[in-house]
DNA sequence: CCGGGTCCTAACGATTCCCTGACGGCTGCA
DNA sequence: TGCAGCCGTCAGGGAATCGTTAGGACCCGG
């Protein structure tokens, strides 16, 4: 469970990074808004924890900026105890709001709540395509040729893109939402490296790379896994 | 949006169910646990606000019983203050906890944080034609023959043109709304490939493209989808 | 400094899609 | 009967998209 701390108080981040990361989270930090983005992208936590006050780019901001492209839950930490600050924060998409100072156990149990529901919903836990199974929590894929189980290796860049495929069961997932959710929201026209990636699983999950069976390509519009 | 509130306090029960209905929610109240319980059996709200100590069955008791069977969203409304509370109810499966006092602002925008999620839920409905069963938002079409499922590919146009026809059952679509609407509004006139992919749509949708059943033409006016 | 791995760019055939033009069938009317 | 619209279908070329290969940029642990 990874979670991204954006606050401008390096105090706060270091107690934060200590405490959570005794707790078995795996901790990203940024020190400002632009920075707290640049992490989103870069790290795909599955927990955000924003303060408001942040230089460069409000927590406002940053809450309506991930918005536009992502789901990932958000907590707000904040030392502004005015319900309006509360209701703009809420209202722009951040899922819970906590006033500093805030008590430790507190924290922890909303944090225990609000991903609580992604684990439970999230329950993919191994996909079969064909001899191929694919264990998403677990990130790993075992081929079983002619009885010999030989796991297959992934690039983060492939387990990212493969989610949100599994995630969509024979849903059509469109080029323009698999390039937002892998790489962020800042890329609209080049699909170069998306089929580059998609070849790549195709050759290690497929029995047939040329003649696909479950990575899909639907000319015109994305791809669709077909269980 | 349904909710159910939970409370021993007839004021408070009145106080929200005025306040809440007055912003366009359905309100059911229970005036002690068990109460709650039965309400939740009749009534499936799709909130439920929870107070921590009630009569016949405390309010940790009714988050216990509630997630053992459902996932509604539980938002608890508590006069308790202490981290212990807190930590207790949400490890119970709470979603959300505010003390009372509390301002209204913040707890209707914690209502609309936590009911958010339900709510994007895209549910474009799934259509039958007989045989072949459309999925508008999966963007899939399989065709039932013989006991055997197979699935139909359609083009970006196809699906175009197929979505504002299904989305308008039974009604006539001029050609020139279809026109706009697929290939935006500079095309006055000219209907040739229209023509065309409607044809194709009936190869791949009808039983017997030379007598659509579905995809119906009205001659010097447009088309026409009859359920 | 050097390999190994990952990410990305650039280019090429190959495939798919979109649209044009032409032809035949049907209906209504002079 | 001939003619004029309108509709459905077929074939084909141009354009966009897709799969693949090759190679450079970058990071990182020997």
């Amino acid at each position: 469970m990874k979670i991204l701390i954006a606050d401008d108080d390096p105090q706060i981040l270091r107690a934060l990074r200590i405490t959570l990361g005794a707790r078995g989270y795996d901790i990203v930090t940024a020190e400002d808004g632009a920075a707290a983005i640049n992490a989103m992208i870069e790290h795909h936590p599955d927990l955000v924890m924003l303060d408001l006050g942040m230089p460069r780019l409000d927590g406002q901001a940053v809450i309506e900026g991930l918005r536009g492209w992502s789901q990932v839950p958000i907590l707000v930490v904040s030392g502004r105890t005015g319900a309006a600050d509360k209701v703009q924060a809420l209202d722009a998409g951040a899922d819970d709001y906590v006033t500093k100072p805030f008590s430790i156990d507190e924290l922890l149990a909303r944090i225990r709540a609000l991903t609580r529901r992604l684990a439970t919903t999230d329950d993919e836990p191994v996909v079969l395509l064909g001899a191929v199974t694919v264990d998403l929590s677990a990130k790993q894929v075992t081929r079983n040729a002619a009885g010999v189980a030989e796991t297959v290796r992934l690039t983060p860049t492939e387990w990212l893109i493969l989610g949100v495929l599994l995630r969509n069961p024979g849903k059509l997932v469109t080029r323009q939402s698999l390039l937002t959710e892998v790489w962020g929201p800042h890329h609209v026209g080049d699909t170069g490296y998306l089929r580059l990636y998609v070849g790549q699983l195709r050759k290690k999950l497929e029995a047939d790379a040329a003649h696909p069976r479950y990575l899909l390509t639907e000319a015109g519009m994305g791809y669709r896994f077909s269980p």
